[in-house]
DNA sequence: CTGAAAGCGCTTACAG
DNA sequence: CTGAAAGCGCTTACAG
């Protein structure tokens, strides 16, 4: 329709050599007039690249996840990659094996883990090295591929640091799931404890969800001696703030509750949640541009990685 | 390596003919030592299919988009196929556009749209004919598309019948965003005050979010005369309780609060919120099916699309 | 600046 | 049951 040849409309629409103004304006009138569009199959083919991201996850609705995924999303469309979701469900070989090999049957230019639970974890071992692989994690360990980082541990430390400053003599600790070994957050919690002499209690093991926090508040409840509680995430906080209450403890007069995360409710909450923020989105954008060839120390300096603590109305002085 | 000619490692992997085990078993074997992995792209190329659904949303976080996508790659995962995910930002030509231009830059085998605001329904308007494509929509009328409908007029309706059931006058609503017209949420709502002859209280409109309910919230605490108010979506109620709450409104016992969607917080909220509980993860899942060819009669009774109330805390008799 | 040729890695008739 | 051949729609040297 445009009288040239098949390259010459290839070399208009990729802009890579010059093409004479004349022959340009008659491609592009072409191709607007047919509505025209390559085929992504064949240039994916021909090139061996391809503009699809893979996200691999465990769970796309909770807080932190979603987060993760839709800053990967805003830096992908922002360098005019799409993204692909893969959940992974079970961290059994099966399941692990089954998620990648979706995710790889697409032609993916590049692979984004979320290593915040096992499942991910697992991922990570599975995935052939020939494709390019970024993994977005608290772990910072044992890494083998290129990874954005929080620092989880140091947000725990941070909460926990700061219950103790203010009369706590402890701090009991609802964990989430964690990624293989006991997560950053525990153990910032833990280190902390130790290096301020104070007991250690028993971990409350939850799931990311509210029921499973409001399952740990109802324990808590009937325990003794509890004035402080650090949760693994804002949702269960939220769960166990629930709890508590409906055992009428008062929140923070009786129990102090701090949680984790920054969830867009926890300052809506009652009594509003003191947590600990990580920038999720940002952590999202890191890893495309960590899979787009960016050195790991240009894409954004270590202070926005930093969890820090936000306080709010759910903590207070020790009781008594 | 297995000794075959390349269309027969083709018909071992796609299981469409008949290969002599001897000669299966060595490709399966010399598969499973190589790793190989058939390649996407060709393969979407010369089978003009492929097996990527494209779902484009204006929000991938808020608790309804994100529970339909859920539903969605439930649903792709079970069937073999991929999701991306395209998101429009914003409802003008270009941005729409942009993201068209995003979704269909792979090799996709169907788009589905959440047309839950007016991006989404600029997005159903732009998408040419010949790619597969399905809507998820509360729209009743006006379809071009097949599409997964939802009956929010029918939840609006039954939530101020509801209130109104409670003894309040009259109702008052907070409106979420809606594709192009009024939303069905908010003309259940109106239809129904007017068919029992109650006033129409002038409508706020809202974001999805807490922060814009809390505005609201803040706005029906000095109007004169509230004593019951319909949210179009829970996020946008929980922010119009904790600013009543913020104003000494008491929640019950002064206003009434419905919001809109069930979210999994709504029941951990203070006080629990009564709300019209819609199920997304169906919507997704029955997108996907339509997408494959299934009629929509075939995909899911009526009775589960409809939106039902959940009575919870948040509502009671009318004071005074 | 532009066309003819080759080839990316598969699948699908077509023979045998 | 299996191989040789053709072709999907592009991009990229290669000539000119």
């Amino acid at each position: 329709m445009a009288g040239v040849s098949v390259p010459t409309v290839s070399r208009v629409l990729s802009g890579t050599t010059y093409v004479s103004d004349e022959k340009r304006d008659q491609v592009l009138a072409a191709v607007r007039s047919l509505g025209y569009r390559p085929n992504g199959a064949a240039r994916a083919l021909v090139t061996g690249r391809s503009s699809l991201v893979s996200v691999i996850t465990s769970n796309t609705t909770l807080y932190g996840y979603a987060s993760t995924i839709r800053g990967v999303e805003q830096a992908a469309r922002a360098s005019g990659s799409t993204v692909a979701i893969t959940v992974v469900d079970s961290d059994t070989a099966d399941g692990v094996a089954r998620a990648v090999d979706l995710a790889l049957g697409q032609p993916v230019g590049g692979v984004i883990v979320l290593d915040f639970d096992s499942p991910g974890t697992r991922v990570l071992t599975t995935l052939p090295s020939s494709v390019p692989t970024v993994a977005v994690t608290s772990a910072t360990e044992g890494r083998a591929v290129p990874s954005v980082v929080f620092d989880d541990r140091r947000g725990g430390a941070e909460a926990t640091r700061f219950l103790l400053g203010l009369g706590h003599r402890t701090v009991h600790h609802v964990s989430a799931p964690s990624s293989g070994h006991p997560s950053g957050r525990l153990v910032g919690w833990r280190e902390t404890l130790r290096a301020a002499g104070a007991r250690v209690p028993r971990v409350i093991a939850a799931d990311w969800n509210v029921e499973s926090g409001y399952a740990a508040g109802l324990e808590l409840a009937v325990r003794r001696g509890v004035t402080a509680v650090l949760c693994g995430s804002d949702e269960i906080a939220f769960g166990v703030v629930k709890a508590l209450q409906s055992r009428g403890v008062r929140v923070p007069g009786d129990i102090s509750v701090v949680g984790f995360d920054d969830h867009p409710l926890a300052a809506y909450w009652t009594p509003s949640l003191t947590t600990v923020a990580v920038d999720f989105d940002q952590l999202g954008r890191e890893a495309v541009a960590l899979l787009s060839g960016a050195a790991p120390s240009e894409t954004g300096c270590d202070g926005t990685r930093s969890p820090h603590l936000v306080e709010r109305g759910s903590t207070g002085p020790a009781p008594g």
